[in-house]
DNA sequence: GCCGTTTTCGGCCCGACTGTTTTCAGTCG
């Protein structure tokens, strides 16, 4: 939690040197602070403590000693005194959509509009129209983005706004004209929530294409509508989708511009800049002749700036760039490497299929083997198996593995890890199964030490080989609950027990950061959909991007393995 | 405020759209 207080800390001082008109550099510098912290893998309580904080990139001298002030005082004098000169509801001003530092900082010195509900008011009596610059359709754009902030919820999961990308694309590919379109932005770089969707377009008629979109049924509200750009809000999620048509020779550089992240984009240009060149969304340009020499795909970029090709989930400005100055970059993994999903249920607790139609249609999938893990007794929510039922499910499987020729099951069990930490189920019984997980799925609210000394305690069984959805959180619904990880992965790596990469699109759990830190304790990785449904096995890919996002290669992942493999690698010989 | 393969000072990424302007400021990505 700290990290994000000082980020949020950090993104508010931001907020205020931009109200003040402050130096823009020093306005970024807080700005690209608070997203390092927010990605520390590690709290900056510890890193301090450890000295691992200082030489982290974008975190100079000064802003160390204020993340140090804040460890120690809870406090950072300069946002104290910057508080004083605008009130907190002019930084909320500031997040209305067309509303920037210079009119919120107009009204506040104008009118004294100090909150969003005083210049809703202020916009309706018609009291702000006539000042500097502002007339009717600025006072209803304001209306607009009030209304619009107030039914927005911040970001979308990925889950969420992917699949809608996706559709979207769909139905633009066809209108005459268009050669090539694509989802950039966030949604490519696959983060685990998006705040929108954007589509890269080359066309050679933008006109047709730009109407269709923005009369498409899904479309609740036209924001801007040009030739090379138009902005829309979707209906219900009120997401919003931006499409962007580009040359077809600028169309690698607008991929690269588009995709992002920003910082890995500023370095870029930085790159460029050293070596006599300027890249922007249309191509890298010679600057002395301002001759273009490259563009028309990514590969060509990255290639002319003496870079390889950065897979886009890794473009986070977090060493990927200087990796690939030297052509050092990992290989990620991919879809492909996945050999079988090894976390899913059956009707014997809370799923809606038998062992066998799920394993029929993994074997759709080309999976060489699935396993069963259903919930243990304790979960009666969701009809946990006691030691009876399971023994029944066993017998099952061992049947089905004689029946089915062409994919293999294994026995398994989704244990709970129960408030004591010990685990919900004969021991003996669990010593049977191929594969146990170990999950945490009650008192969630409990200390950390407890909530670290059940995990703990459950690996130090020695029958544990998976713990599963690590963290526990669903996005954008439930926190994750407080773990000490040092302590856990330390333990994993004492038991040679493996992370969950759940890859159900609400949970991603671990997280990208939280897999980097992971890796540095040699731990290895299961990426698993946690399916109650065939359906759901479609999840797949998410988890696999979460793995790219950690920096993950085929071989962290343990069910990347062939059958015979997993189950040596399960037996304990790891 | 950060940072260093020209630098410990002096740089720091770039363009489209909108609304208000008669040539541009503000906002956004």
């Amino acid at each position: 939690m700290i990290n994000e207080e000082i980020a949020h800390i950090f993104s508010s001082i931001a907020d205020i040197l931009e109200l003040k008109n402050d130096n823009p550099f020093r306005i970024r510098a807080y700005r690209k602070a608070a997203l390092v912290v927010t990605d520390l893998a590690e709290d900056a309580d510890k890193m301090i403590e450890a000295g691992r904080l200082s030489g982290v990139p974008g975190i100079g001298k000064d802003l160390h000693a204020k993340i140090e002030e804040y460890v120690h005082t809870g406090k950072i004098a300069t946002f104290e005194e910057l508080k004083k000169e605008f009130p907190q509801g002019v930084l909320d001003i500031l997040y209305i959509p067309g509303v920037g530092p210079k009119t919120a900082k107009l009204l506040y010195e104008t009118y004294g509009i100090n909150s969003i509900e005083k210049l809703e008011d202020y916009a309706n009596s018609g009291k702000i129209k006539g000042i500097k610059g502002i007339k009717e359709k600025t006072v209803a754009n304001i209306l607009k983005g009030i209304a619009l902030k107030k039914s927005i919820q911040g970001r979308f999961p990925l889950g969420t706004a992917l699949p809608i990308g996706e559709t979207i694309i769909g139905e633009l590919k066809s209108v005459k004209g268009v050669s090539t379109i694509e989802l950039a932005g966030s949604i490519r770089r696959r983060k685990e929530t998006v705040g929108d969707i954007d589509i890269l377009v080359t066309s050679d008629d933008p006109g047709p294409l730009m109407d269709r979109f923005v009369n498409m049924k899904e479309i609740e509200r036209v924001l801007s509508h040009g030739s090379t750009r138009s902005s829309a809000l979707l209906r219900d999620t009120h997401i919003q989708v931006d499409v962007r048509v580009v040359e077809k020779d600028s169309f690698g550089a607008a991929m690269a511009y588009f995709t992002g992240s920003k910082s890995h984009n500023i370095k870029l240009r930085e790159i460029a800049i050293k070596t006599g060149c300027k890249l922007n969304e249309y191509g890298v340009f010679n600057v002395k002749n301002n001759k273009k020499i490259a563009g028309a795909t990514e590969q060509d970029v990255y290639r002319a700036l003496g870079l390889q090709w950065v897979p886009p989930e890794i473009r986070e400005d977090q060493g990927e760039i200087e990796l690939a100055l030297d052509h050092r970059l990992p290989e990620l993994i991919i879809d492909k490497d996945i050999r079988g999903d090894v976390h899913m249920h059956t009707v014997y607790s809370d799923g809606d299929r038998t062992a066998e139609q799920m394993a029929q249609h993994a074997q759709g999938l080309g999976y060489e083997y699935i396993a069963i893990t259903d919930h243990s007794q304790s979960l009666g929510v969701a009809g946990g198996l006691d030691p009876e039922r399971l023994k029944v499910q066993i017998r099952e499987i061992d049947g089905l593995n004689q029946k089915l020729k062409r994919i293999k099951i294994l026995k398994g069990m989704e244990v709970d890890i129960l408030s004591d930490g010990s685990l919900d189920m004969d021991p003996g019984l669990l010593d049977r199964l191929d594969i146990v997980i170990g999950s945490v799925h009650s008192g969630f609210k409990q200390p950390k030490e407890k909530i670290t000394m059940r995990m703990v305690k459950a690996m130090e069984t020695g029958l544990v080989d998976v713990i599963g959805h690590p963290s526990g959180r669903l996005i954008g619904e439930r926190d994750a609950y407080e773990v000490d990880w040092d302590a856990v992965f330390k333990s994993a790596q004492n038991m040679h027990v493996a992370m969950e990469i759940n890859a159900y699109p609400l949970r991603l759990d671990l997280t990208d950061a939280m897999i980097k830190k992971a890796r540095t304790y040699g731990l290895k990785f299961v990426i698993t959909t946690d399916s109650h449904d065939p359906n759901q096995m479609r999840y797949m890919s998410y988890g696999v991007s979460v793995a790219r996002r950690g920096w993950l290669g085929k071989d962290d992942v343990v069910n990347t393995k062939r059958y015979k493999d997993i189950l040596t690698w399960l037996k304990g010989d790891r």
